[in-house]
Formats: C-alpha cells, sequence, structure tokens
DNA sequence: AGTCATTTTGCAAACGTTTTCAAGTAGTGT
DNA sequence: ACACTACTTGAAAACGTTTGCAAAATGACT
C-alpha cells in the first residue's frame, strides 16, 4: 500500500523456493524441466509459481548461461512491403519456436550494421538474421571466427564464402524478364532501377544489359533511368521515360513499388496499360496482383525466405559446429496482364527484322 | 586457435580493468559517463577498449539496475499495412532516442498478449507499447500497479481510464464517411465489417447505424457484411453485397485493405467506380493513393500515433512518478475519387423524398 | 605539520538465474 | 542387514554489470 515511488519488485525463483518449501535449484529445476525432480515438489513449486505470478526473468537466464531464447533481426528499412513481409515470416517461424524477435533497423545507415551487431551477439540475443544490402563485410568476420550463429538474408547473389546465406535466383529473375518481353517484341526496353549502393541493383541492371546483349539489341543509355527502390523515385524515372522523344514500349522496373508509379504515370497521360506501355516489376509484394491491370513481376519467394533464414538460424544456435548453408531459393516470372506485344507489332515477323532503332 | 566448440567468451570489463591496469568498478565509471575519474585513467580505459573491442554486455547491465536501453512493442499482426506503418514511426522514433526495439506479434492470439508483456516487464525492456485492439485488460492494472512505464496504441476510443492511451477520432471519421456518403445522395449504404473481437470493429458498425438512425434511414441488415480486416474477407463480403437483388449504391469497408477488395469484385463485374459504385475505406495506408480510382478514406495519422506513443513511453521511462496521459489524435476524411452521387439522382430533389425503400 | 574538504579509487554486495558438486534418500538384490 | 544403484536435493559458484561504502590520495587552508 505504501509503495515508494521506485517499482515494487517482482517475484523471484528465491520467492518462489520460500513459498513453496523448497530450495532455489529445486525451483530452477522446475523451470528446466529437469527429470530427477519429485513429483510431488514439482506441484508445490508449479502452485508455488501459480501463486506468486512469477515470470522467469530473461536476462538473468540468458546471463547465467542459459538461452536467451532471443533472435536478433537487422534490416536496413521497415518501410518497404518486402521487407515487412520477410520480417512477418520470420517472427512466424521464430515464434513457433519459442523464440523472440529483437528488430534493429538502420534506416539506411550502413555504419549502424556493426553497432547493432556487436550489442545483439554480446548477451542479448542467441543469433542474428541479417537482411541489409551488404557489399563489404567488416564485422561478419568476426562473427565467424566467434563462431556466433548468423545468417544472412541476402537479396543479391553476391556471398563472401564463408557466411550462411539464404538467396533466390534473382540474377536469373532479371534475365527472364528481359527474355519475355524481348520475346514478345519489345525493342525499346525502359529500365529503372534501384538504390544505388545496393548490389541488388547492380545485378538487375547489369542482366538488362546482358540480356539486350544477348538478343544483339543495342544498349541506349537514355533508357535507363536511376531510381531509389522508393515510390517517388519510380514515378520520377517513368515521367523521364515516356518523356523520351522515342519512349519505350516495355518497361521494366526494378522493383514493383516503382512499378506501381509506372502505372500512375502513364494513367495521368492517358496510356493504356498494357495496350500502349508493357509494366513489368520485381519481387511480387501482395499488392501486384490487385493492380489494374494485375502486375507481372518476379515473384521473390519472401515468406520461404524468412521461414528458411530462420529456421537455419535456429539449427545454427543448436548446433554451432555444423557448417555454413547456402540456400539459393528459386524467383519464378509471374505472367499477369500488364504486358503484351507492342503496338503495330505483329508476332508473323521473325523478331530480328523487328524495329529496332538503336540511337 | 585450438578453441573448443563453445563460443569463445568476449572481453568483459575486467578484462578491461586488467589491460588498462585499473579496478573494475573504475572502468563502469568510465562507461557511465561518471565524474570523478582521473583524466590520465579515463584514456587508459578508453584506449584499453579499443584495442580489447570490448562491447557492453546489455543483460548484465540491466540486471545490475541499469537501463536496458530496449522498448519492447506488443502488436497483433505484422502483415497489415496499418500496423507495419504504425511500427515503422515507432522504430525512428525510439531510435533516435537510443533505445531498441523488441518486437512481439500475438498472431492474433489473445492468450500470448500476457505472456508477452510478462517477459518484457520482468527486466527485459525498460517499457512496454502496446498496439492491439483490446477489450479487457486484465494484466494492464498489474502494470499499473508496479508502475511500470506503458502506453497503449488503440484503434478505437474506449478505455479503462488509469492507461496512458493515444488514440484517435477514429468513431467520428466512421460518422464523417457516413455524412459525406449520405450527402452525396446515397440511401443504401452497405458496410463490410471488421474483426468481430475487436472494439473498432464495434464502433465502426456502431457508427454506421448511428448515422443511418440520425438521417431516417432505415438499417437493412442485409447491407451489413461481417469481414475481418483481411482482403478476403473484403471479397466475399463485397461479392454477397453486390449479388443482392437491390445493390448498394456505396459500400463503406471498415479498413481499405477490404475496400481494395471491393474495387475487385466491381472490376470483374464491370461496375465501375465510382459511376455506379462509390466506395470508402479506412486508415488511408499508403496504396490508397495509388489505387484506380484513388481511394477516398479515413486517414489515421499512423506515423503521427506512432511518434507520439514513443515519446509518451520515453517519458513515463524518464520519469514514471507521472501521470497517465491520454492523447486523441484527429482523423481526416481524405475525399478522393471514389465517390460521387449514385446515379439516377439529382440533387436537386431534397433527400428525404429519395428512394429509401427499407425491408 | 595538522586539519578538512574534495577528488579518486577499490572492494564487495547485489541483480536472478543456471549449473556443478557432493551429499542425502530410497529402492533393489543378496 | 549390506552393499549398490538410481533418484532427489541443497549449497555454492559462476555470468557481467552497477553501486554503496569506505579507504586512499590530493590539495587548500590554517
Amino acid at each position: 500500500m505504501s509503495d515508494k515511488p521506485g517499482r515494487p519488485r517482482s517475484a523471484t525463483i528465491k520467492d518462489v523456493a520460500r513459498e513453496a518449501g523448497v530450495s532455489y535449484s529445486t525451483v530452477s529445476r522446475v523451470l528446466n524441466d529437469y527429470r530427477h525432480v519429485h513429483p510431488d515438489k514439482r506441484r508445490r513449486v508449479l502452485d508455488a509459481m501459480e501463486r506468486l505470478g512469477y515470470t522467469v526473468n530473461l536476462q538473468a537466464r540468458s546471463l547465467a548461461g542459459g538461452r536467451s531464447q532471443m533472435v536478433g533481426l537487422v534490416v536496413h528499412d521497415l518501410g518497404n512491403p518486402y521487407t515487412a513481409q520477410i520480417v512477418q515470416s520470420i517472427d512466424e517461424e521464430l515464434a513457433t519456436a519459442g523464440y523472440e524477435l529483437a528488430l534493429h533497423t538502420t534506416h539506411g545507415h550502413h555504419h549502424k550494421e556493426a553497432v547493432y551487431v556487436d550489442l545483439l551477439t554480446h548477451g542479448l540475443a542467441d543469433g542474428v538474421l541479417m537482411l541489409i544490402p551488404l557489399g563489404p563485410t567488416p564485422y561478419l568476420r568476426q562473427l565467424r571466427d566467434r563462431n556466433y550463429p548468423y545468417v544472412i538474408l541476402s537479396d543479391h547473389q553476391q556471398h563472401d564464402g564463408y557466411s550462411p546465406v539464404v538467396t533466390t535466383t534473382s540474377r536469373q529473375g532479371a534475365v527472364d524478364v528481359m527474355q519475355c518481353l524481348i520475346e514478345l517484341g519489345h525493342r525499346r526496353i525502359g529500365f529503372i532501377g534501384g538504390r544505388h549502393d545496393f548490389v541488388s541493383a547492380a545485378e538487375r541492371l547489369d542482366a538488362y544489359r546482358a540480356a539486350l546483349a544477348a538478343c544483339n539489341l543495342s544498349f541506349d543509355p537514355a533508357l535507363v533511368q536511376a531510381g531509389d527502390y522508393q515510390y517517388r523515385s519510380g514515378y520520377a524515372a517513368a515521367t523521364a521515360l515516356l518523356d523520351l522523344p522515342q519512349p519505350p514500349t516495355a518497361i521494366f522496373a526494378a522493383n514493383d513499388l516503382m512499378a506501381f508509379a509506372v502505372y500512375d504515370v502513364a494513367r495521368s497521360r492517358g496510356i493504356r496499360i498494357p495496350k500502349d506501355l508493357s509494366v513489368v516489376g520485381f519481387d511480387d509484394v501482395p499488392q501486384a496482383s490487385y493492380m489494374h491491370p494485375p502486375l507481372t513481376t518476379v515473384r521473390q519467394p519472401l515468406i520461404e525466405m524468412g521461414r528458411t533464414a530462420a529456421r537455419l538460424l535456429l539449427q545454427a544456435i543448436e548446433n554451432p559446429a555444423q557448417p555454413a548453408d547456402m540456400v539459393v531459393l528459386p524467383t519464378e516470372l509471374v505472367i499477369r496482364d500488364s504486358c503484351q506485344p507492342p503496338a503495330h507489332f505483329s508476332r508473323r515477323f521473325p523478331s530480328t527484322t523487328a524495329e529496332t532503332k538503336g540511337v
């Protein structure tokens, strides 16, 4: 009743021991489900816990050498539906295994990664998951050396050779897009790039150029617009592309969010999709299928990626000695209704003779 | 080199002390920026930390009575863009104050709330934020009594009278929608409800009925379809509504996601929005404005809600004695292009004589 | 030199657990 | 009854910090 403003202490293992009339080691044993505890005492302890409303203190447990039952997750940006989806599936997988999630966002600041990783790996978390578009990775080596469980979730296929990684055939996905577009007859294909410092952005641009080259189509720099994976940049890029004296007949955006922006620019100018302009995105976030027309895009198995990474990490936590796995999940080109052959193009003409113009 | 499979211990405060040739309390004092440490020693300690790559162990610190610099966040579902947006803004606000986020998802299971809250409040976190559509709140009383810092983020306006709450004028938002629709001349307005166990769902349905009553319009149960805030349920509900022998001329969905579903059902039947059917949503998630046509909806200040809640919590952590605040943020009806007067309706006829039919 | 206040330091006791160790208690087979 | 297991228990030592207390060092006055 006359509590000081300081927090009233909550029941500890010792309180429970006193209440149940046993030693506190016994309580700990009950807590951890050890064999060799007399059923009677176990009952008494359980009752006492119930009466006192006891909750284990995770900090103390983990300090004492037990598990913290906490997994760290470092992401660069929560706002992206891509990230959100993955986070959700990680969360679900972890929850079923009885682990909690400590979420850290770098808000795009690379240098924060190391700080968070340090924090997490020194006691806080039993393992760490990283969803960051890393280029150079100074601190990963340390984790490896310390034999600390971690898994990388990557949106590109470049890796360091010693880290456990979950990734997708995303480069192939970009190639598939280009192939599909070219087969439909498109010759002037616009490209809206991703954030310059993300490896995935470079990868997709590279695939774009490679596919063009493979089909002997010329590369027109004017058709490539920078973006940063955000809606706004997509809008600007699409505007630039459609303002071209000779606008593209198809636009490939490096992610769905920017493809949505293409829709809006097109709509505002009365350009019909797919009749006047074909559009392809990347990621297949949930909204892609709700668009009008439904967006053709590269499906990244976001849910499976999260799940797999979480499972891998859980395994690594169980058995830290196990060698680093690398899992590559397949992407899939999901063809919906946002693409068709360009206007004035007839499939009857072999594609090599089609109206390629170069610049 | 010959490390046992067990993790190599990382540097502790004692290692630093040895390296620097001081006692470990001195190191602690340097760590916590205490006055009364000789500049020379401080330097030596700092250098030693640097050399050893020391990182503080948060578990230990918080066990010993310091702050964990961690805030718990309990949400019921990460998949919702509504939630995602709020989480993001909380995360940002917390990050600037140097706090980390421990995220717990109940996946819709009410009973998990208490478990997580227990976990978080016993050592793990310095304070707790709850974004849950709570009805009865057994465990909140305990928190209050323990004087533990917490803040509730609510999507409805009902509250317990002693908890600090951040909420919006969401009931009024629903009333605004109805008023707008009725003023446009709609008399048969369909309603797609939210998840039955969320207070906000009841609140919006209530507002729907109240608005109808206030305008002397009859309530037709057939026009109210159950939903659960998910896309699928919205699709089913919209289908049922538009299958009615006398379908509504406008549909009010209790959140945007379900409104999107209405768009799709309408499209699949060649019903034009807003010409043949007006649609209104709730929340104003980012996609709402990208829809075709852009969706009229009730804007909830998601970012501000998250920010405010985070700030309130931070304050409470600084000063646990301070009284519980209650902040009500305004909603706003954002009129875009998904509504217009019903077909065959002319504003010249006073609304009372319009074709209300009842059932 | 002697007193005092002030700054600087180290020791030791928490914090709430897990875990090792050794000792105690039954339960068996002879 | 006796030795042998196998089960059951409690005491005590970690884990890495913070913090209260008291001792030591310093400096400033007399």
